[in-house]
DNA sequence: TAGGTTATTGACCATGCAGTCAGACACGGC
DNA sequence: GCCGTGTCTGACTGCATGGTCAATAACCTA
């Protein structure tokens, strides 16, 4: 029997193995991409008989939706302080700018497993498991920065539903970019951006 | 025997079943997803037999090639009529932005089917197909656009790179969105990316 | 209408997949 | 030493996939 949340959950065995699992699956994606990464090459990275994720996981549905939290747990916070910490509001939009790219540079690896997931991974119908419309949680906060300097007035009026998929777009295509160049400067890129949406939004 | 680029290979018959092959893949990928498109559900869907399908392509690596190239053809000169039939340089970016929103808006189904595969459609060694690298010549139009208008003075100065990619990103964003809530105001959503990159990158 | 080319079928193959399961191992309490 | 529970293995099933092929149908020309 395996627990739910996995926090405190289960033996210690229990625990270890699923921690296990879960990062050879990541590691498995980040790989060799999403669409190879079959139980089978899995459980070979982690030199494991297969049945034993089932037996620590009910289904490969099962252990990639605990890849996505495991991955995503932490993340969010780590930006919100940055965006948190800034002065005025035009401040926090180029905190939150900022602060994703750094995010991004400092955890390729786990930002392009997520990249893997939302884009490939289907359930039984054939849909994407993480759709646009699951995504809200990523832009409500982007919005909610918006319409806090708009009522404030530093902000031109805006469609903010617009401004933020645009800013958050501008952030996310990042991601193969740095992918296919890693050296590239990470600074000047938010620098470019920042300027660039500074101009665009401000009243 | 088939043709390599199709356009007058073949006879009569070779030609019409490649066109409703590569119909029926695009439908297919369309309707289900490009991970469910198999060669047995596209022969279904165009009601022929799977071997038909090896006999006017060689494989199915070929068949997406063509789907790609059929749906393509035609879309960048499209685009590249409106921005040329624009005045200056600010009016460019505006036409090139609009452009690209009218095609989405026109053509869901050929853009949801190209991205479909360019996000899913991976080589035997499990890398993307159609990567970052090989999207080059669609940034490229738009940077040419930007460093026009930067030579002539009316755009600021600004990496072309980065503004291109962000640029590109804003409009590729829409597609999902498209897909997911199909009356979105195109022309609106137009207007506001026109309104932001215009504040963006005017001197 | 005969004969050769072109086009099509449906059965077939090897492979890889997610998932199952009987049995074996480890190990602590009795 | 033995038992019971928790853990693990490796062989197995059933299925879908991309791809092959011999047989055959449709067609065109002579």
């Amino acid at each position: 029997m395996q627990s739910d949340t996995a926090k405190e959950g289960g033996t210690f065995i229990e625990r270890a193995r699923r921690a296990q699992i879960v990062a050879a699956a990541s590691e498995t994606i980040a790989a060799e991409g999403f669409a190879r990464a079959s139980l089978t090459r899995i459980a070979a990275r982690a030199q494991i008989s297969k049945g034993v994720i089932f037996y620590h996981f009910g289904s490969k549905d099962e252990l990639v939706r605990a890849v996505v939290v495991e991955t995503y747990t932490g993340a969010g916070t780590e930006i919100a302080k940055a965006v948190e910490a800034a002065p005025d509001h035009g401040a926090r939009l180029a905190a939150y700018i900022r602060g994703n790219l750094v995010f991004l540079a400092d955890h390729r690896t786990e930002v392009q497993v997520l990249n893997e997931i939302f884009t490939s991974f289907r359930g039984e119908d054939g849909r994407l498991a993480y759709d646009e419309s699951q995504l809200e949680s990523v832009v409500a906060p982007l919005e909610a920065v918006l319409r806090a300097g708009q009522e404030a007035g530093e902000l031109r009026a805006f469609d903010r539903r617009v401004m933020a998929r645009t800013i958050r777009a501008a952030i996310d295509a990042v991601t193969p970019q740095l992918n296919l160049q890693p050296d590239l400067d990470v600074g000047a890129y938010a620098d470019e951006l920042v300027d660039t949406f500074t101009r665009a939004t401000c009243a």
